[in-house]
RNA sequence: GGGGCCGUAGCUCAGCUGGUUAGAGCGCUGGCCUGUCACGCCAGAGGUCGCGGGUUCGAGCCCCGUCGGCCCCGCCA
């Protein structure tokens, strides 16, 4: 037998029960005649202790071991004596004295640190990734998210929605992200695609009568990578028929209480704020705002058209053009440089550049302030709410990129001037975005969500003439300031759907070519349905709050899109490239 | 595609204005040690300063290129 019990049941049980634990070593302190072993598993660490003048060959085969050398300990738990009780560590009152002991094997001394919390270079540990897994931190990560799939896995499927496996080798449906194409060998010159979601076998399914679906997807996508980005992700998709809009979102705010119930014995108020996007992009200056502060931005170009500053005056006559404020609250104190390196940050997210005022004791300053008559320098400290000690800050721009230059910078002073309580939740409904957008570069019409969302009833009338104006039935969940899932309801008709396919410039015969066999399926008789995806990586990181989704995967790729443990993306041989008709340029 | 930060011993880092033999702590190897828990003490080994080129009497340090890691913009329906 390697183990009678994992090494955190022997924190509870009764001094003098006889045990056999095995794991690693994690460190041996040897010292003369005695000696301590400190063992690791996955529940935990424990102390055992060998006493040569008991037991001398013991000893002799315990000072060979080196840190990670996997053991088999066997002996009795005690209490440790008066004196040598360490309160700081779980278990640390007691230990095992030594009766047996086995090396089951050997290790080469590891790379790095194992299981402590130096900070060791994410790529060595990645390259090793299974010794960065010993360490709790890892560990708790991956306990965490098996916890997470199994709740959800048990809610939905409380909520009679059925798991259903939809294909990894797929069709390659060019409109959105990039795919990862997989050859195939019997029709040389035809590939798969890797789904980037399961979207259109998802509504394959509700065409198919299932009613209720999900699964814990893994996704593809061939794009740049960030830190809550991986080219490959893993989502929980989730599809019902029969719903409407505030019913499903009511579906799935009850899987949201659950989860913060179970994990954060948090309660979370209901129903779940619902912002519209006109709201968060006016408001925040982002479709996915964090709200726990509140800095919103304000629009001063009313008295920027007033004042005779020529960067303002000229942004805020022009018709697309706006000036708009935010506070940096303490910002007064900030340093010639620091202002100097806000307004660069600024620029970097393609500013033209940083008007700013200081609020202090003595009143306003500002370079800019001699352009700004008494009666609109009253006024702007009224709108912008300035309290003394504050930053105003101001962009003029056109109104898209003020608000998004705005809504960055918003996120950037709070996380600057410490203004997120962390111990807050925000979680809510981000509602109504919009249909389409035009895009500049193949001037045409595009989906906003994906071209399959369903176009809000209310605004069907204007979507033949003002098709950027419709406002659409997609909603995205954010979560402080990350977007942890978005859905629609999707188009159930297929006259509607395709009028949609026909805005966003596709002739029918395109979208027959593209998208045929959905069409084809929404003609017998598709019930109405929409659906969701969750990011449970994202929300896997946020609930056990890392900075990467990395942190959360137990074997994460780099930024290049790079297994450093595997070496993959790796070259092939000739004889594969042949199999599959491919000749490399 | 673009911007920024980083790369020195196995690990984490220091290394001045370009100057002689590149350092520290931890780890590693050997020895000593009976209550440690970051055990302690003694001794020792360990370096292509990411790689390539250039400037210079002389480069870890300056310049150019390149590779790799991270953060961000674009991109991610």
């Amino acid at each position: 037998m390697y183990r009678s019990h994992p090494v955190s049941d022997l924190y509870s049980c009764p001094s003098g029960t006889t045990v056999t634990v095995a794991g690693w070593v994690q460190t041996v302190r040897d010292h003369g005649g005695l000696l301590f072993i400190e063992l690791r598993d996955r529940s935990g660490r424990i102390q055992c202790v060998i006493d040569a003048s008991a037991n001398a060959t013991l000893e002799e085969v315990a000072k060979d071991l080196r840190d990670e050398w996997v053991i088999s300990v066997h002996g009795v738990v005690g209490l440790r004596p008066e004196g040598t009780v360490n309160a700081t560590i779980p278990g640390g009152d007691r230990e095992i004295r030594v009766t047996g002991l086995t090396i089951l094997n050997s290790a080469k001394t590891p790379p790095f640190p194992v299981g402590t919390t130096e900070e060791v270079s994410e790529s060595l540990r990645l390259t090793h990734r299974y010794l960065d897994m010993r360490s709790p931190r890892l560990l708790e990560a991956l306990k965490f998210r098996s916890e997470l799939t199994t709740l959800i896995r048990n809610h939905m499927t409380s909520q009679q929605f059925w798991e259903v496996e939809t294909p990894l080798l797929t069709r390659s449906t060019p409109e959105g992200a990039r795919d990862f194409l997989v050859p195939s060998r019997l029709e040389k010159g035809s590939f798969y695609a890797l789904p980037q979601s399961p979207q259109l076998f998802k509504q394959l399914l509700m065409v198919g009568g299932l009613e209720r679906y999900f699964q814990i997807a893994r996704c593809f996508r061939d794009e740049d990578l960030r830190a809550d980005r991986q080219p490959e992700f893993t989502q929980v998709d989730i599809e019902a028929s029969f719903l409407t809009r505030d019913k499903f979102l009511g579906i799935m705010e009850d899987l949201f209480c659950d989860i913060f119930r179970t994990f954060r014995g948090e309660t979370l108020s209901r129903p779940f704020m619902r912002l519209t996007y006109e709201e968060a992009m006016e408001r925040y200056g982002s479709d996915k705002p964090d709200l726990r502060f509140d800095l919103p931005i304000v629009d001063i170009s009313d008295l920027a058209k007033k004042t005779t500053f020529s960067v303002f005056t000229s942004v805020a006559a022009s018709e697309k053009g706006t000036v708009r404020g935010l506070r940096y609250p303490g910002g007064a104190a900030l340093s010639r440089k620091d202002v100097e390196d806000l307004t660069a940050w600024t620029q970097s997210q393609g500013a033209k550049g940083l008007a700013w005022i200081k609020v202090d004791s003595s009143g306003l300053s500002s370079p800019i302030l001699k352009f700004f008559p008494e009666d609109i320098r009253s006024s702007l400290r009224e709108r912008m709410a300035a309290e003394e000690g504050d930053l105003l800050v101001f962009v003029a721009d056109e109104k898209k990129t003020a608000l998004k230059i705005l809504g960055a910078l918003r996120t950037h002073i709070a996380h600057q001037a410490d203004l997120i309580d962390k111990t807050r939740t925000s979680l809510f409904w981000v509602v109504d975005f919009p249909l389409l957008e035009w895009n500049h570069d193949e001037k045409r019409h595009e989906a906003v969500h994906h071209p399959f969302t369903a176009p809000h009833p209310e605004d069907l009338g204007v979507l033949a003439d003002t098709p950027e104006k419709t406002r659409s039935l997609a909603y995205d969940l954010v979560l402080n300031g990350t977007e942890v899932g978005g859905g629609s309801i999707r188009n159930h008709e297929i006259e509607l759907q395709r009028r949609i396919f026909n805005l966003i410039g596709l002739t029918q015969e395109e979208a027959d070519r593209r998208f045929g066999f959905l069409l084809e399926a929404l003609s017998f008789g598709a019930p109405p349905h929409g659906g969701m995806a969750i990011g449970l990586d994202r929300l896997a990181m946020i609930l056990l709050g890392r900075d990467s989704i990395r942190d959360v995967m137990a074997f994460p790729k780099t930024q290049k899109g790079a297994c450093l443990l595997t070496e993959a993306p790796a070259p092939v041989d000739s004889i594969q490239l042949r199999d599959l008709g491919l000749k490399l340029s």
